[in-house]
This record gives structure tokens, C-alpha cells and sequence, in this order.
DNA sequence: GGAAACTAGACAAGATACTTGTCTAGTTGA
DNA sequence: TCAACTAGACAAGTATCTTGTCTAGTTTCC
């Protein structure tokens, strides 16, 4: 076993990456001005702009339990970012939909996740970076999410 | 803009692929009988396996405040993961060291990243496993540590 | 050598965000 | 049509983080 292909320097490289990732996307969420945001926010922001979304949806999406994922709700929608509309065919459920600001929010943080990866592009030969997301696709093609897991 | 080089896309797949890690790291430490540890304690063990660790140390490693990280110690010496030994330059602080029982669930989670690991490895082809792994270190090389942020 | 500034970590109190349990209103299926 | 199920609110309890303060020990600099 040499260095070169020790699986556990490669886990720890990808923990590395989502890590260095995680942090300039929230860097950029936070220049923008949404400061009262985290990324478990953006894990929910992302449920939320998919469509269709009710609370116990976004419970499920996040592996927490109902009350959890409603009390998220209860603070998003006190910071404006979200709004909770009648379901238009379950009288019980609320439908969740992200506000102008949700959105501009949510778009903050594609533009710093964009960044990031223009940023990695420029550190590797184009034919690398090309060959490496069409690995990373390729692997990932078959998890459902991402959520957080810390 | 096609979708094979949307940075958005890539993004994610660096989510899903941390995530989908973090959880078999996470399922095989379980599986070895280590039922009370959570992804964050892995990534204190990370830090306290390196040596020479004291709880400022690990506050620092962890991104929380020292109270925090002194609280997350008691719990770990509480379960019988870790010790605290006088230090031997410094009489304030306290020198952190894995106990065998920490030392085997650390083993547990690189047994298990390295079973993900391979089992990557098996998904594509050998020749795209390798460039791919050398370009995820490239990346990384410049990032410290890895550390909860969610 | 010694005083000022700094640091490790303990203690306490409070904030935050999660959990479990229970309840009502509404939906689904046999 | 009625039993079983589900969405989400309410309440209480727990875990884990924070800020602030304190003591003992270390470093810096005159």
C-alpha cells in the first residue's frame, strides 16, 4: 500500500473538499448580506425550491423529526425567507414556497458554490476538471440528497 | 451552459458525495458496536489521534469555543473514549489521549471509509478511479483540516 | 527578577435547537 | 362509514452550544 492509493487519504480528501465547499458558499451567502442563515438552512432552502414541499417533506429531507423541521420553518418564516401557503389538496398540510428573499438568498449561494468550482477549475488542467465531475456525477448519480450529517 | 459543466451540478455531486461517505463511515462505526458516537465525535478523535491535543487545541480544530469543547471531552472521557494526562509543559492544561477503546472506533471509521472507499473504486473504471482520486488530493492539498460545518 | 499581559480550563447561567409525547383536524382505505 | 393513518400544533424535557467570570499557571518585556 503506498501513499498514493490509500483509500483513507482519498476519504479524508473528500471530507477536505466538502468542507473548503461548505465554507465558500456560506462566505459568499454571508458578503451577500443574509447573515442570519447557516448551511443547514440551505440544505432546507434547497427541499423547498424543488416545489411541493410541506413540513413533514422537509423533515424527511433533513432526517429530523417533524416538530424539528417545523420549528426550522417557524424561524425561516420569521426571517422572511419563506412563506407558508394553504395545500391546495390537503387542507391539513401548509405548502412551504421560499420569498423574494428566500430566493435571492438561495441564489446567493449557487453563485458562491459557481465561484468555488470555477475557482477549482482554474487550479487543474481543464481535461482533469473535466474528467473528475464526470466521476463525481458518475458516483453520485445514485444518492438521492445531500443533507447534513454532522 | 450545458448540464455536463453546470458548476451548480458539481456542487451537489461534492455534497452527495461527502454525505454518502459520512454515512458509511458513520453505519460501520455502529455495525463495530460503537453506538454512542456521532460524525462530530469522529472528527474530535481525528485531532486527539494526532497528539499533542488539549482541549484549546481541539476547540480550535472544532470551530466552537473552548467551553463547548471542554464539555464535548467530559463526555468523551465519560464513555471512556478518551483520557486527560497532565501535560508535561505546561501545568494548566491537560494532555488529550484516545483510550483503547478510542483508539478501536477510530480504527472502526478508517476500516469503514476504506470499505466506501473500494467500493468506489469497483463503481468505475481503475484508470478513472486514479485520476480522479489524484485531482480530489490536488484540490485538498492546500485545505488544513476537515471539520463539522454544518 | 518581577509585574503586566496573556492563556488553559473550570464553573455557572442562559440560549438554541433538538427530542418525545400528546392532541386535533383532516384524509384514506377496506 | 368507520378504523387507521397523517399533517402539524402545543408542551415539556434534554442536549449542546454560547457568553461571562474566575483561578492557576505561563510568557513577555522592562
Amino acid at each position: 500500500m503506498t501513499a498514493a492509493d490509500d483509500p483513507w487519504i482519498t476519504a479524508v480528501a473528500v471530507l477536505k473538499l466538502s468542507t473548503r465547499l461548505i465554507d465558500q458558499i456560506d462566505a459568499g451567502v454571508r458578503a451577500a448580506g443574509f447573515a442570519d442563515v447557516t448551511p443547514l438552512h440551505g440544505f432546507a432552502f434547497a427541499r423547498i425550491a424543488m416545489g411541493d414541499a410541506t413540513t413533514a417533506d422537509l423533515a424527511a429531507h433533513l432526517g429530523v423529526t417533524k416538530q424539528a423541521a417545523a420549528q426550522l420553518v417557524d424561524r425561516l418564516v420569521r426571517a422572511r425567507y419563506v412563506e407558508r401557503h394553504p395545500h391546495p389538496a390537503d387542507r391539513r398540510a401548509r405548502l412551504l414556497e421560499l420569498t423574494d428573499r428566500g430566493t435571492a438568498c438561495m441564489w446567493a449561494a449557487r453563485r458562491a458554490a459557481e465561484r468555488a468550482i470555477d475557482q477549482w477549475r482554474a487550479e487543474i488542467p481543464p481535461e482533469d476538471s473535466a474528467r473528475f465531475e464526470a466521476t463525481l456525477r458518475a458516483l453520485t448519480a445514485s444518492v438521492p440528497f445531500y443533507r447534513p450529517t454532522v
